[in-house]
DNA sequence: TTGTAGGCGTTATCAG
DNA sequence: CTGATAACGCCTACAA
């Protein structure tokens, strides 16, 4: 059985009509309707297919003709390979993909180039709607997906107008996180934070840069954080904030390295995430800082491996957030655009934290 | 910004022309020839655009005029939300993507049924190509996506005309696995398989069935790990083997206690999965029984969680499956198809296996 | 139960 | 540099 690759022009449903002498309704009904004709005509149908290597309806075709795709698009503010690299996404892609299993509908994943403001590949995607996840506010890609006469919903987001958005309250579990610290006496602190904007900035982030990220997610968890510490009289000119553009336990690694270069005399280093705090940890396992005895540390979100490490974080429902996200595109009944939906959060403890030793 | 829901119909590239009384070709050319055009008269139609919303060319009817989706579609033989439940179908979704990113094509994950044979979602994916991933033989989703006039690759798949493969030599590594239980002198064992067919079948797996299994991967592992008892004397119909169709520790677990109920005296048990191996060994624990020096266990794929808790199994480059796979695919000179393309792997012995206690 | 015919929105081709 | 024409393959009122 060779794959059929005649030199003959491909059949279509047009050209198998004529060779069946029936019109073009009726090969069309065969295939969708098939209580609309007799039995027997429909056999006759599906044979001549079979003989003309006829694979059916052109999904584009068709879908040019009905106007659905069957698909979903997802955006991501990085390249798609990333997302199987990173925990929290994948349970995000679970929950959604559990949605739109139950849907039948298609995952799109669109591609996308990080150093590229080329957003054509979104332009180009046959999809019924969009969910964007995680991005930064100005991402020329979120900003094509907008421009779409299709639904979208946007996690970890801020507020667009006629756009579903769920997330959690940042801002608030981080407050909870410093707190916590504050709490046990911590007044001198180090953060590591993930990418602040679009620009790559390896280094230090100053309050112009902290509250001007585009990253919604970012600015507010370096929010809160600073809300606790200010509140407990710290003065935040003098908390060294790194940030990375990587989101890596390596980049974890050298962040802690440079707020310890910074400020040798920390008792505690936040982390604005799980993958960098374990990245803090091991660096500062290797230079032989004991945790949390020397040395707390914090991260955020709540996978698996920190969990299991013992990491004190602040746990997101990320499943929960990809089912949601998909409930809200799938919806039916898809009135009220602009819904918002905040997810809970749990704030859990762990042994990577405990009172600085002076 | 409403997200122009305008009473009046949508914009399209005629009704562009029109207002702005170029011809069409003028307005496709602003778009996908800029420099087929006056940088003035592309302005003009770019602002006129804007002014009535028009998003820019409908990415179906593009698709269906050039033939191209610019769109790849994964096929798994379950809910594509289970991909994100198994490590190994992460990683090889790493793999695939990382191509995909590469070639700026989209990755469409293709929803499926496990109880359902109606394929219709995939003869309604606007795919240029498709990759099957780890499918039972007769999976109609497979059938159908092989008769569609796209190229497709298959993944631990047998060999099908016309068709690229990639994947390991499961009886070899399968059998090496054998060898060092056997060398381990031990002769009284156990087996734990995944689903052998499309079919549920949660128990007991003779040998006509498991020769014909419609899952090529399990096929083979059953058969090289039988290769290799034989070869040491053991009577292969003594062997219990328990197949399961859910993929997950419990699973392993349950099909363990029935091992152990058919046969209280193995002295190791073979999981054909590291899934599986942890199941297993989690059964046993909770028994009371030691690993290995009560009973040895074996996994196979090699995934992080397996190798971090020390299983003897065999180590899959699943990243590179579906780094080849895409390739395979997206390969611009896509002449020669029926490529055949076996990737190694390696037997990696751990703390879960060793002699037997007499 | 079957057929007619218009149009979905775009791009390739070729002429001006 | 711009425009007219002809597909691309299909669906679906509507009519018979």
């Amino acid at each position: 059985m060779d794959r059929s690759r005649r030199s003959r022009p491909p059949a279509t449903l047009a050209s198998l009509a004529a060779e069946l002498g029936v019109s073009r309704t009726t090969v069309s009904n065969a295939y969708n309707r098939p209580d609309q004709l007799s039995p027997q005509l429909r056999s006759r149908v599906m044979e001549a297919a079979r003989r003309l290597g006829y694979p059916g309806p052109d999904p584009v075709a068709r879908s040019l003709r009905t106007r659905k795709a069957g698909a979903i698009g997802l955006l991501l503010g990085e390249h798609v390979s990333y997302a199987f690299r990173d925990p929290a996404a994948v349970a995000f892609l679970e929950g959604l993909t559990l949605e739109c299993d139950q849907a039948k509908v298609g995952l799109l994943l669109v591609p996308a180039d990080t150093d590229s403001d080329d957003a054509t590949s979104v332009a180009a995607a046959a999809v019924d709607g969009f969910v964007a996840y995680s991005m930064s506010d100005d991402d020329p890609y979120l900003a094509t997906a907008l421009a779409r006469p299709v639904p979208a919903v946007v996690c970890d987001q801020p507020f667009t107008a006629g756009v579903d958005v769920v997330g959690v309250d940042d801002h608030a579990a981080a407050r909870e996180v410093a707190d916590h610290l504050t709490g046990l006496s911590h007044r001198r602190i180090g953060v590591v934070c993930m990418r602040l904007g679009r620009d790559r900035n390896d280094g230090p982030a100053d309050l112009t840069r902290q509250e001007a990220a585009r990253h919604h997610v970012q600015r507010h968890r370096l929010a809160g954080i600073r809300e606790g510490f200010v509140a407990a009289g710290v003065s935040w000119d003098r908390v060294p904030v790194v940030e990375r553009f990587d989101h890596t336990m390596e980049a974890g690694a050298s962040a802690a390295a440079e707020v310890l270069a910074a400020d040798p005399g920390v008792t505690a280093v936040v982390a604005t995430s799980d993958v960098l705090a374990l990245g803090v940890i091991a660096e500062l396992t290797r230079r032989r800082q004991r945790v949390p005895e020397d040395v707390s540390v914090t991260g955020f979100d709540g996978i698996r491996a920190a969990v299991d490490a013992g990491v004190t974080t602040v746990v997101q429902p990320f499943l929960d957030k990809g089912r949601h996200a998909g409930k809200l595109l799938l919806d039916p009944a898809r009135r009220s655009q602009g819904r918002r939906m905040v997810l809970p959060t749990t704030f859990l403890p762990g042994p990577t934290t405990a009172p600085p030793r002076y």
